[in-house]
DNA sequence: GTGAAATCCGAAAGCGTTTTCGGTTGACTC
DNA sequence: GAGTCAACCGAAAACGCTTTCGGATTTCAC
């Protein structure tokens, strides 16, 4: 391969200072539109490419951007954090950044490399995501003056740069499908309230309902982990109520693939006797018997969306609160979402025919 | 948060020049001990973090290497690359080393990504997964000089680091565990032969059947693409010869759990008329009803595995070719797999007798 | 007590950029 | 034609570390 053309390189063959061309490669005001064209040119002829650490060192800029990746806790995030990620790469590529893939074992050791990087500066701006209600990360990030946007929410996130689903709207569009189809007996499975999420999740389902002046016992809004196993206890307990539900809201695909197995273990059939819709349209709702119905966020252009909005931060230094998002997520149709049918709930009481 | 500590700060708080007080940092055997201990709790004691750039720029060493996300075109890779990429993150964290995420959108780019990274050389070595029987990153990445270790083979992988599943054996022993179970119509859905084990899970079930003097129809050997809707229309296919099987080896979770739709579709019962195998041992498949039995292989560790074998070639000039790997996956036994049942196929023919 | 060999450390030259500051042109005004 | 102002470019100092080279000190053998 050789050596690897230098600014000196460039500067030689065309007479010039290193210092000219490196301020006509960086487009600067004070140099002539005919230098720069000249100088271009001989950078793509030479196959030019920038020493990356000495032009960091330099400028004190990194370009170069963390994705914190979720502490392996709950199931299935795996195709998540993949199309996220390739969002963000793919935006930051465009304009030669890198991205740096951070895996914390603890939260303990995630806070303490959060100081490291606040001392290194190596890496500009964090991507993060999984947000907590009460997320410490919030707090500790601004005050170490790092640069970051989550995807998704918390309390500490009104001065912050996010990027989000509209979660209520998503569960209130949701729940109101769910009513168009002539349930009205809808229950919840809702995630612990310590997840930002569950807690929007939950409201926009109760939102629904009241709109449409439903009442229903309190016994509906079940919660769950958000692993198959509490999908399963969880639609369990809601079938052992006095009048169980014809439909269930629930609060992830996975927790809802859970409620599908606890129905077929007591005869029933996810999209007849009970209706079923997840959220976060995982492909593999798909490959189920029946399909799961889902609702979905576009995940690709939410990472490239997430990249540019730190860039621009970080860049150009845009206030982290003008940088706040709100994306609907979209029905997606499968099998599991019917109208309810008349053989269920066993027992119909008085109230079911409001 | 103020300015970071520099070496010229620990230099003159202890009267040494800066040379000196990098070279203690960095055990250099000219430096006393007595020296090398007070420069380090000095260090300690500052919160010293070198910067990284001057350092990589200095010393020519970027200590960052890239993983190259595979182009999302199979189904489900998600969980797989989170799980590996988790591995990864860890073991070069341990040693300060970055992890930078790549991802092309097409071979094309991948390539020219990688003649880019060998100019620049601020990727010391790259981890390449889902390999190619044919695969033109080996011979490039060999000419770029670019030290790499993949996960998985090709026919160009006799020089270079790898570290792969026998995927040889692991099809072998599924082969055999149906075999034990009673089966003798065992069919195998294969995935397209450009992937290299593909080829060698075909070859582990072939073996398997000859061990045993079992002969298969040459209609048994199916191939589907690496999806769902693959594994369906394989599956069909297989159902339609004329004696169809008792048992299928699926080359992939995905694959299997297309198998089993098309198996209902059929009014047949995954592991009761037909026994099913996949590989991946995705968590997923334990969400089915029923559960699929599947091959496991440790992602996590495999990806400390590739980042420590790559550190070794890059830091230690490790000859690649002393770096290649087998590792044996494990049946992870769930409810698809079990003994035939003497109702199917409907119509025997006398060679099942045999 | 002398010379040679270790042992330890400092000076200084990089590494390849960016960026400030000043200087040299030429055009333009009056 | 002197002065002013842009427009353009070069010199040189960073940026913070590594690493070579040589010099000073100490140790040891004789």
């Amino acid at each position: 391969m050789g050596e690897p053309t230098r600014l000196k390189a460039i500067a030689e063959r065309l007479n010039l200072s290193e210092s000219t061309v490196s301020r006509a490669l960086n487009d600067y005001q004070d140099i002539s539109a005919h230098t720069k064209l000249i100088v271009r040119n001989m950078a793509k002829q030479l196959d030019y490419q920038p020493n990356i650490h000495a032009k960091r060192l330099a400028s004190g800029k990194s370009e170069t951007i963390g994705y914190v990746m979720p502490i392996q806790e709950a199931q299935v995030t795996g195709q998540f954090i993949h199309e996220l990620m390739a969002g963000i790469a793919k935006a930051l590529a465009k304009y030669g950044w890198d991205l740096c893939v951070i895996a914390p074992q603890t939260t303990e050791e995630e806070l303490t490399i959060f100081k490291k990087i606040a001392r290194t500066r190596h890496i500009s701006g964090l991507v993060i995501t999984r947000t907590f209600s009460d997320d410490p990360r919030f707090q500790l990030l601004q005050e170490l003056e790092i640069p970051f946007v989550s995807h998704g929410r918390s309390q500490e996130s009104r001065k912050t740069a996010w990027l989000d689903v509209d979660n209520e709207l998503a569960f209130f569009d949701m729940t109101n499908h769910l009513i168009e189809l002539g349930h009205k007996r809808i229950a919840h499975i809702g995630g612990p309230l310590h997840y930002n999420f569950a807690y929007q999740r939950r409201n926009g389902w109760q939102r629904a309902l009241k709109t449409h002046g439903i009442k229903v016992p309190k016994t509906y809004a079940e919660t769950a982990e958000l692993t198959f196993d509490g999908g399963c206890h969880a639609m369990q307990k809601l079938l052992e109520v006095e009048s169980p539900p014809t439909a269930v809201c629930c609060v992830s695909d996975v927790v809802a693939i859970g409620a599908m197995q606890a129905l077929r273990k007591n005869g029933l059939r996810p999209g007849m006797e009970v209706s079923l819709i997840g959220y976060d349209g995982l492909e593999l709702g798909a490959w189920l018997d029946p399909p799961l119905t889902s609702m979905r966020q576009p995940l690709q252009s939410a990472g490239e969306k997430l990249a540019q909005i730190l860039m621009k931060i970080v860049e150009r230094g845009s206030l982290p609160s003008d940088n706040q998002e709100l994306v609907r997520a979209s029905l997606v149709q499968r099998e599991t979402a019917n109208a309810p049918i008349s053989s269920w709930p066993p027992n119909r009481t008085k109230a079911d025919n409001q």
